[in-house]
DNA sequence: CGAGCGCTTGATTGAGTTCAAAAATCGTGG
DNA sequence: CCACGATTTTTGAACTCAATCAAGCGCTCG
C-alpha cells in the first residue's frame, strides 16, 4: 500500500507518477516539495485532528492540482492519499514555469471561495454548493467523505439529504 | 471617504497608495487586478453575505498582503477598505516580480491554515489561535470585527471571553 | 444632558453532535 | 454466484454550542 512509481516519461521533461487507490502521496510531517497535477483518478488531501477526526480539504480529480500549500521544503500539514488508481505530475515548488503563476491564482481562488462557504452558508448550502461544484466527484465517493469535505457528521448529511429530497 | 490619493514615488518604480480610515480599495464586483501589500496601517477584507451579515476575510497590518484572490482581470467577490488611515503598494497581478512567487505561495499557506482552523476548531480555540497569530491587531480592531473573523456573533465572542477570564 | 454605539448578560431557540442501534451496501472467500 | 462479515448509511433521542432576541450598562460626542 506504499510504494509509490516513478516513470520518466522519453519525450519530455514531465515526470509522471502513478499512486494505486489507498496509497499515500504525502504524511503529515514529511517534507512538502511538490504540486501534484492530477492527470487521471481522484486523490483527496486532509487533516486528522487531536480528537483522531479527519477533515478532508480538498479532492483533486482530473485537471485539478492536489497539494499541501505550505512552504517549499517546509514540513506538511496534511496528508495525500488516492481514493482511485491515479496518475499524477509533480510540479516543484521551487522552480515552477512561469505559466504556473496562472494556475497558482487559481488555486488561491479556491482557498478563497471555500472559506467564504465555510463562513457564511449552512450545512444545507454548503452541500448544494459541493453539488455544483463537484458534479462529478459526487458519485466517486462514499457520503462520510463529503461529509468530512462539508465540515459536518455523517449522520447531519444523511438527515440533511433526506430532508432535501423530501422537499422536493 | 471615497477619494483614494495615489503617489508615484520619483526614485523608484514602487507606487504608493494613501488609505483614510474607511476607504475601498476595492468592492464587491469590481475589477480586480491588484494585490496590495501593507506598508502602514490596519485593513481588511469581507463579505458580506444574502442576510447582510459581515464576514472578515482577512486583517492586513505592516508587512501583510491584502488581497482579493480571484484571477487578473476577474471581478471581485471581497471588500477591502482601511481600519486605520494606511499605506499600500499595489502589485499587478498580471505581470509581478519572479521574487513575489514566495509571497503567492506563503498567502496560500495562510489561506489553508485557515480553513483548517475554520474545520477543526471550536470557537474558543480559534479565539486562542487569532490572539496568538495576530497579538498587534487585537488592540486596534473592535470585538465586533473579531467576531466577524472568527465567524461567530459579537454576543458569542463576549460570553466566551467572560469564561476565559474566569477561568484562569 | 441626551442620543447612539459597542460591549455585556440572560433566556430561548435551533442546527448539528454524540450515542446507539437498525437497515442497506460492499467485498471477499468459498 | 452466493453467503457472510464488515463497513456505510440511515434513523432516533438526548445533549451542546452558538445564534437570536432582548434588555441594560458604560462611553463618547454633539
Amino acid at each position: 500500500m506504499e510504494i509509490i512509481y516513478e516513470i520518466l516519461s522519453l519525450d519530455s521533461e514531465e515526470k509522471i507518477k502513478q499512486v494505486k487507490k489507498g496509497e499515500f502521496l504525502q504524511r503529515t510531517g514529511e517534507l512538502s516539495t511538490s504540486v501534484f497535477l492530477v492527470k487521471k483518478g481522484l486523490l483527496r488531501s486532509y487533516t486528522i485532528d487531536e480528537k483522531g477526526k479527519e477533515h478532508i480539504f480538498m479532492f483533486g480529480s482530473e485537471g485539478w492540482i492536489v497539494a499541501d500549500n505550505v512552504l517549499p521544503g517546509e514540513k506538511g500539514e496534511l496528508f495525500i492519499d488516492a481514493l482511485e488508481d491515479s496518475v499524477v505530475t509533480p510540479i516543484s515548488k521551487i522552480s515552477p514555469p512561469k505559466s504556473d503563476f496562472q494556475k497558482l491564482h487559481k488555486r488561491i481562488g479556491v482557498l478563497q471561495k471555500r472559506i467564504i462557504m465555510l463562513m457564511s452558508a449552512s450545512a444545507v448550502d454548503r452541500y448544494n454548493h459541493f453539488l455544483e461544484t463537484y458534479p462529478d466527484i459526487v458519485q466517486r465517493v462514499p457520503q462520510r467523505m463529503i461529509a468530512s469535505y462539508l465540515g459536518i457528521t455523517p449522520q447531519a448529511l444523511s438527515t440533511l439529504r433526506g430532508e432535501i429530497a423530501k422537499g422536493k
